[in-house]
DNA sequence: TTAGATTCTGGTAACGATTCCATCGGAAAA
DNA sequence: TTTTCCGATGGAATCGTTACCAGAATCTAA
């Protein structure tokens, strides 16, 4: 008796046709009180599974999600991918994990590949949104999506989006009323929304307070650490240097901050930061320092709410999740 | 013109048989040029995708591999994940992510789940190594198994095992040379490998060393940061207190520090402290932090290049990663 | 020229499930 | 008693592939 158990095994040991199996595990009504008897004893002796692969082929639906990212390594990341995973499995949905390694070709090859799979859905942070190659891979899905942190038009997807406007512009007017004003910038690319969005934030805290933007102190290119570094020693080689940094993401943050190591700045005390999203052990490690911070977690399950709610036939639509900054030593005071 | 296209519209667009367009793109050499180039064209035309699930259910091979793990949020596991998943995605493999929330129930029913998904194999972090429960359901997987710095007997499965205990015995000798006596140790149970090979390297130091083990100052039980909060918070208010921490793990080092925090106890000058593992931002922010470190990345690939040996039809086995002490600020003088 | 091998192609049976359709009783209605 | 209807069941088609088998066409060797 080798081999997992099929249905015709079923079928056989209860000495009733296949599709009499069937309808007794599918729940159909119509099964007398001893064919249900007799089937649930076979499959039970059996050890019966269902082999959800056959199921998928007849039905179309493979109760799969996939989950397009970045990287996963980025901690925040991570925990979105937890909360979202956690809550696909209470609805009986697997998630298929891709990381694209910030390449939009190896991206736009998972969403082919997703395809292929015949995935319900695809929750997908990708790496830019003006790429029309990602974007007629995405409209040949046949299958919602849910973007984090992105806009893209004419995809009829849904889409968790953050508010860091409001977060990054508290951020930035603690600092312009502690008396900042050379105040350097530093994120990711334009194409992604998550930075138009700081810029917007930032840019109008300086309008509001009637302070020029310093536009000269911008840098937007990316989100690694390698990026922030360069570019953060370049600023502080200015004269006049820059007397706070807004340190856009984890990465970013890092960067910045072996920067001022590596001058033998202290934060807070030589120059101020805030840093955008928090990370592990921030509490412990970083107490000192300001941050806008939003909730990965909420994140995480919102993607996986939305999914779910187009898969139950409803309108995709849009979602957002907000952000708060919270002043700590290290942005208070000017040089 | 509707829904996706499959080989039967291929066949019908280029006049030919099924059969032949399967030849054609699975690359039988029995067949002619022309027929090639009609299939190819038809296929081409249509933008044709064969269809993995059909595949999968013929062949028996899904070309996926479950991911089983206690948390992806704990940022070690998270650049096991990356490595892995990249690594397999280069051989054509996916991978289903599952986190099993520290929970012997919920890793035992994702174990039964991959099985239902007809995985061709699965890579698991498991919560214990003690549990019959689960033991069973990994019997029944009929799928080749890779564990990450687990040791169970009876199963044949290949494992990536970490030398934990050269990296520790280096950590306590040196806290022991520098005049530690009373170290409290702290990290998970110890029906994980992972513990019981730490608590080795810890206790190997202390005999080589010819100095009693503080067995009153051991705390193994979980290696979540509340666990190792509560325990060093006792340890601390002892008599004689201990003037060393041995942390094991991300979360036990969140733990340890957040009591010294309550206490007003400086790292490094009131208190000594070994992390086991490290973080992101570790170089950035925790410079001065004396740790025992393992490549999670070559962990990860190491995961999958076993799994797939076995899948080329090679035989289990284990593979070990070393682990490297480094002396920081944080373990040198004695109080 | 004929037998045999070789190349190529089409038809069909699986893989493991679901679902429609037809059949057969028995119960209810006439 | 006959007709009608419904519950219960088995058989067959189907989802999209692959693989086996048989037959046709071409080629090689006697």
């Amino acid at each position: 008796m080798e081999g997992p158990v099929t249905i015709r095994d079923v079928a056989a040991r209860a000495g009733v046709a296949l599709s009499s199996v069937s309808r007794v595990l599918s729940g159909h009504p119509d099964v007398s009180a001893s064919m249900r008897a007799k089937v649930e004893a076979a499959a039970e002796e059996l050890g019966y599974e269902p082999d959800l692969l056959a199921q998928s082929l007849r039905s179309g639906a493979t109760r799969t999600i996939g989950f397009i990212i970045r990287d996963i390594a980025n901690p925040l990341f991570a925990v979105v991918a937890r909360a979202c995973e956690q809550e696909l499995r209470r609805n009986g949905y697997s998630l298929i994990l891709m990381n694209s390694d910030g390449s939009v070709e190896t991206e736009s090859k998972n969403f082919a590949l997703l395809r292929r799979r015949r995935v319900d859905g695809v929750i997908a942070s990708l790496v830019a949104e003006d790429s029309p190659y990602v974007k007629k891979t995405i409209l040949s899905l046949r299958a919602p999506l849910v973007l984090l942190d992105r806009d893209v038009k004419g995809l009829n997807a849904s889409a968790v989006i953050t508010d860091h406007a409001i977060g990054v512009k508290a951020a930035t007017k603690h600092l312009i009323e502690a008396g900042h004003r050379d105040i350097a910038f530093i994120s990711g690319a334009a194409n992604v929304y998550t930075t138009r969005n700081r810029i917007k934030g930032f840019s109008e805290a300086f309008s509001e307070s009637g302070v020029p933007l310093p536009e000269k102190l911008i840098a937007l290119g990316g989100f690694d650490a390698e990026y922030a570094l360069i570019h953060a020693r370049h600023f502080l080689l200015k004269n006049p240097r820059p007397t706070a940094f807004v340190a856009g993401g984890i990465g970013s943050t890092a960067g910045v901050v072996r920067a001022f190591n590596e001058m033998n700045l202290k934060i807070g005390d030589d120059i101020a930061l805030v840093a955008l999203d928090e990370w592990p052990l921030f509490d412990v490690f970083a107490t000192e320092i300001s941050s806008v911070y939003r909730d990965p977690e909420a994140i995480g399950s919102e993607a996986a709410h939305l999914i779910l709610e187009v898969l139950n036939g409803n309108e995709p639509r849009e979602s957002v999740i907000d952000t708060k900054f919270t002043a700590r030593a290290s942005s208070q005071k000017v040089r």
